[in-house]
DNA sequence: GTTGAAACCTTAACATA
DNA sequence: TATGTTAAGGTTTCAAC
């Protein structure tokens, strides 16, 4: 988790490839002010950091048939010590869950589930995460549509 | 909102590039039993019908120095019936919230704000969040880490 | 879906500050 | 430590089939 320290060119480049990811590295050395090869070697060595982890298409979930996106608040038992890498693990399997944050408040996990329909809802539900038994708790949420989606952290 | 027929390729270019979205085409199409050309002309035709939507790189939010997540549930004011867009449109205006979503249960909203600090976040709800007149109540949830943020969504 | 050719991009070596 | 220039090799793109 270490911090890296960056200037206002390499600054640059993650906010235009937040944005642009399939930028080519002649176009985004152009808009930096600098000549293909220093920018394709820090765009290189961002990757290497870890700081940039990959690149990857946005897709409209409702076009391809995924509309719904539940948030499941999970509440673990306190007894279980070795559940939360246990529940991590399954987690990190299951497609459906497109993120999962550990929240305050002890052992309290944050999912948000993305399914054609209520009904595949349900199914992941009983198939999947009520099956786990360090699972206390499960509070629901439904989305009826996404407002807003960043692929653009507030680097600047 | 409208779904198009999408044949195994065209998923099988989806699953693929959700993932490494600055994949050549040339190998992309090796992938999926294509040859380049039609392979171009598939991604050009995902992009032109708003499937694709963007590329992004994918950053690591703690190794640019934003390690918190903070999820805020907003209730707005029944009165106000232009309330939505307006929230909306502030929403949108907000680089720090990076995820929105509309949820069921009348006028509530979820969103994701991502902050250096909870000294930031505190400067985002007294200078924006509780400046819009039409919310009636906020509820503030901190996530302590990212378990899983997963760029694919569950096409297969 | 295929081929092929032109245009364009990437990248490494080496020079420079 | 950083960038700039060059040139070879690879990739993208499009028209014609």
């Amino acid at each position: 988790m270490a911090e890296k320290a960056l200037d206002e060119t390499d600054r640059r480049i993650i906010a235009i490839l937040q944005v642009e990811g399939r930028l080519a590295i002649q176009e985004l050395a152009a808009r930096c002010g600098l000549s293909p090869s220093p920018c394709l070697r820090r765009v290189r060595a961002l990757e290497a950091a870890g700081i940039i982890t990959g690149y990857a298409a946005v897709i409209d979930q409702a076009r391809v048939g995924l509309p719904v996106s539940v948030f499941a608040s999970v509440k673990l038992e306190r007894q279980r010590e070795d559940a939360l890498d246990r529940f991590e693990a399954s987690v990190a399997r299951w497609p459906e869950v497109v993120d999962c944050y550990l929240m305050t408040g002890q052992r309290d996990y944050l999912l948000r589930i993305v399914v054609r329909d209520i009904e595949a809802y349900e199914r992941f539900l009983k198939d999947k995460l009520t099956r786990l038994d360090s699972v206390a708790s499960i509070e629901s949420s439904f989305a009826l549509g996404q407002v807003k989606r960043s692929s653009a952290l507030p680097i600047a």
